[in-house]
DNA sequence: CCAGAACCATGATACAGATCAAGAGACTGC
DNA sequence: GCAGTCTCTTGATCTGTATCATGGTTCTGG
C-alpha cells in the first residue's frame, strides 16, 4: 500500500518534466506572479505554490460551479476557459498561455463562474487563495499585484466586448492573431510564426463567428498574403495589413 | 477672498443634500463598500472616503488615460463607464446604480482604462486607492471584498461578452432590462416599473445593436405585451416572458 | 413660451455573417 | 496502416440587423 503509492507518486511526477522547478528558478518567474517579489517574499509564495499539476489534452482544470480554492498559473501549454449557458451552449471567455494567471472569477462567489480545459498538454501551478490572500497581508507589492492582475483581467474583458460589439470578422481575427504574437513576444518566441493551441470552433467560439467564417477569414487573408496559414500553423507575412485590418477601432 | 472660498463652498454643498452622510448613517451601506465592515473599522474608511462630489448631468468623472488615482460609489444618479476606440467612437461598458463601485479598472496601469459620465445628477463617494491598499492590509475582511468587488466585475463583463456573442436583439434587451430590474430590488426600489438613465443610444452602444433596433424591440415587446413603455419610462407587464426572451442561453 | 436641438419611431433596402450542404484533410485507436 | 471520427474548407442561400431616410416627439436655454 505504502510501496503503490509511492510509485504513483513517481509516475506523476514523471509526467512532469520540470517538476522540480520552483518560482525562483522557474523561467517565467519574470512575466508571473513572482515578478512583485524580492527573494525572501518569494520563498513564503514558494511555500504555498503547487508546481504539481501535469494536464493531458481536454483534461478539466477546474469546473463552472464547483467551490474555488485556488488561482492557477500557466507554466507550459495552454487552457481555454469558458462558461456554459444555460442552453448548454459553451461561450469561450479566454485562452491562457505560460506565465498567465486564470480562475479569479471565482473569487466573488466562493465558486468558478467558469470552466478551464486544457486545449493541449500544459503544466499548471495552483495557488491556494486564502493562503495568498494572507499572504499578500504581509506583502503590499503581492496585494497590489494580485489589484493589478485582477484589474487587467478587467481591461481585457472589456477590450473583448468592444471587439465583439463593434467590429467585423476580419478585425476580430486579425485582434486575436495579434495578442497571439504579442504574448509569444513577451515569452522570447516568435512573434510572427507560430502553432494555434486551439480549434477554429474555439476560435469563432471566443470572438462570437462559426467556424466557417474563421476559416474563410483565413482564407482571405491568406490570398491577400498578410497570412500564411497551414492548418493550425500560422506565419503573420505583413504585421501590418494584419494590424490595419485590426485598427478601424479600438 | 477667502469669504469667497468659503461661499463657493457653501454652495458646493447645498448641492449636494445630504453631504453630512457618513458610510456609518449612509442608507446604501448595506450594499456598498461598509457591508464587509464592523464598527470600528469603518471609522477607519470613514476617515479616507469623499463624500463630497456632486455632479451635474453629462459631467466627467474621471477620463480615459489620466492618472488613476481613487475608485468611486455612487451614491445616487446614475453613471456610464465607456472606452473611446482609435477611430473615434464609443463603447459603453458598463452602467453603475446607487451603491455600486467603479473605477477599478484603472488599478493596473495606474491610469483610467475607461471614461465615466453622470447620465443625471449624481452623487459619489471617491475612495483615494492608495489609501484603500493600506487600510486593506489591515483589515482581512475589507481585503477579502475589494477582491470580490473585481473579481464580480471580471464575472458580469463575461456575461456580457456571452450576450453579445451569442444571443439576439430581443435577448440582449431583455437581459438588460432584467439586470436593471434586479438591481432595483436590491435597493428596495421597484422592480417591475423604473425609469431608464441612459438614452437609446447608449442602451444600444452597450449591446451592440444600433438605436433603430433598440427602438424597434422595445415597440415590438409594448405590442406582444410584455412591456409597457413610456419614453424613459418602463413597466414590465410580463416577467416571465422577458424572461424567457432572456433565457435562450445564459 | 418658443425655436433649435436632441432623441425616438418606423419604413424600405442592403449586406455581413449565419446556416445548410458536401467533400477534403488530419488525427486516433486498434 | 487503415477505418472511423473529428476538423477544416468552400460554395449556395437565407436572415437579422445595419443603414438610409423621414417625420414625430421631447427636452433645453433664452
Amino acid at each position: 500500500m505504502h510501496l503503490a503509492k509511492v510509485s504513483e507518486d513517481t509516475i506523476f511526477r514523471s509526467c512532469d518534466h520540470d517538476y522540480k522547478v520552483t518560482c525562483d528558478t522557474c523561467r517565467l518567474n519574470r512575466i508571473c506572479i513572482p515578478l512583485a517579489l524580492n527573494a525572501k517574499d518569494l520563498e513564503q509564495l514558494e511555500k504555498i505554490v503547487q508546481h504539481t499539476k501535469p494536464m493531458q489534452k481536454n483534461e478539466l482544470l477546474y469546473r463552472e460551479n464547483t467551490p474555488f480554492q485556488s488561482i492557477y498559473a500557466v507554466r507550459s501549454g495552454a487552457i481555454k476557459a469558458f462558461r456554459t449557458t444555460n442552453d448548454g451552449r459553451e461561450q469561450v471567455t479566454g485562452f491562457y498561455f505560460p506565465g498567465e494567471i486564470l480562475g479569479m472569477d471565482g473569487i466573488s462567489e466562493d465558486r468558478h463562474a467558469s470552466s478551464a480545459r486544457a486545449l493541449e498538454t500544459a503544466a499548471i501551478c495552483a495557488i491556494p487563495f486564502n493562503a495568498l490572500e494572507k499572504l499578500s497581508s504581509t506583502m503590499p507589492n503581492l496585494q497590489r499585484h494580485l489589484f493589478q492582475l485582477m484589474s487587467r483581467e478587467i481591461t481585457e474583458d472589456q477590450l473583448l466586448i468592444t471587439l465583439l460589439s463593434k467590429n467585423s470578422a476580419d478585425e476580430r481575427v486579425a485582434t486575436l492573431l495579434l495578442s497571439i504574437s504579442r504574448r509569444n513576444a513577451r515569452r522570447h518566441l516568435s512573434a510572427t510564426h507560430f502553432r494555434l493551441p486551439m480549434s477554429r470552433v474555439d476560435i469563432g467560439n471566443y470572438l462570437g463567428l462559426t467556424v466557417e467564417t474563421i476559416s474563410r477569414v483565413f482564407s482571405r487573408m491568406q490570398k491577400a498574403g498578410t497570412l500564411r496559414v497551414d492548418n493550425k500553423e500560422i506565419e503573420i507575412m505583413d504585421y501590418e495589413a494584419l494590424h490595419h485590418g485590426a485598427n478601424l477601432s479600438n
